[in-house]
DNA sequence: TTGACCATGCCAAAAATTTGGCACCCCGTC
DNA sequence: GACGGGGTGCCAAATTTTTGGCATGGTCAA
């Protein structure tokens, strides 16, 4: 059984290359913002030890996906890639996927979740978004 | 290093539960609604041999995430839970992971993707929703 | 019928992931 | 200053994931 060296293709559609633990810290470290590993720790359902944590967050940060500053003695760790950015290849990953890229089907499903608790506010704002990119899309 | 049954949740926010390539198959499943072994193989950029596809797929039907029918003497699988269904738990997930949970975020990052290919019709009909959308939830 | 071709089930081994133990160090408190 | 609590780096081992090899059996065409 012979291995190829094999190059994580970072951007490949669906995989973003990530192990099982290595996204559940990545997505808690999304939602957190930046956190210890403690409190990463916190924010995973059944989690290993904290030591097991550091342990991923040390592979991850050699890895380039986090990155980590100095709180006193202890480490803050954040994402490498900024949030907004991974949002949007997160979209366009869940449009390939589930909406056969789709926009409209993807929003229409955002719309109608099934604990939809958007405001009036919210449905105006929205209104005005897509009359907005009506009008730059003429 | 003593274990513990470990009884995988499903739902567990974030996390799948799936390795990576089982997420691999399943996204491209997923995209292609069914297809055999061969065929998802192709789904999948960077793939290993059919048969390890294979193997994945026969572990996936034990754990009860695809199953399938025999077409003449092969196999064609698709995915055990509904892809609406399953784009619901993703799309929730995205909230919670991206947007803090802001249907009006996670939309607007939808309309304004770099590569928005949105025609107007589809902006006509969005606005439907939303019209519809503030109407029911008077 | 025979043979090429594919698909399947079973299975072992390589590789990667995941988990913690340990020793050490820094800081605040008694 | 000694002590307790926590955090860090290093590291080995358990477990899971991932990858194919191989033998078998069915199908189709010559």
């Amino acid at each position: 059984m012979v291995k190829k060296p094999k190059n994580k293709v970072a951007g490949a559609a669906g995989s973003d290359g990530f192990s099982r633990r290595e996204r559940e810290i990545m997505d808690a470290l999304y939602r957190l913002k930046r956190g210890s590993a403690a409190e990463i720790r916190d924010a995973i359902g059944d989690p290993p030890s904290t030591t097991a944590i550091r342990t991923l967050l040390t592979i991850l940060e050699k890895k380039g996906h986090v990155r980590h500053t100095s709180d006193g003695t202890r480490y803050i760790y954040e994402p490498a890639v900024a949030r907004e950015q991974m949002s949007r290849r997160a979209i366009d990953s869940l449009l390939k996927t589930f909406f056969d890229n789709s926009v409209e089907r993807a929003v229409s499903a955002l719309l109608t979740r099934d604990d939809a608790d958007i405001s009036r506010e919210e449905l105006e704002r929205l209104s005005n978004l897509i009359e907005s990119a009506k009008r730059e899309g003429r």
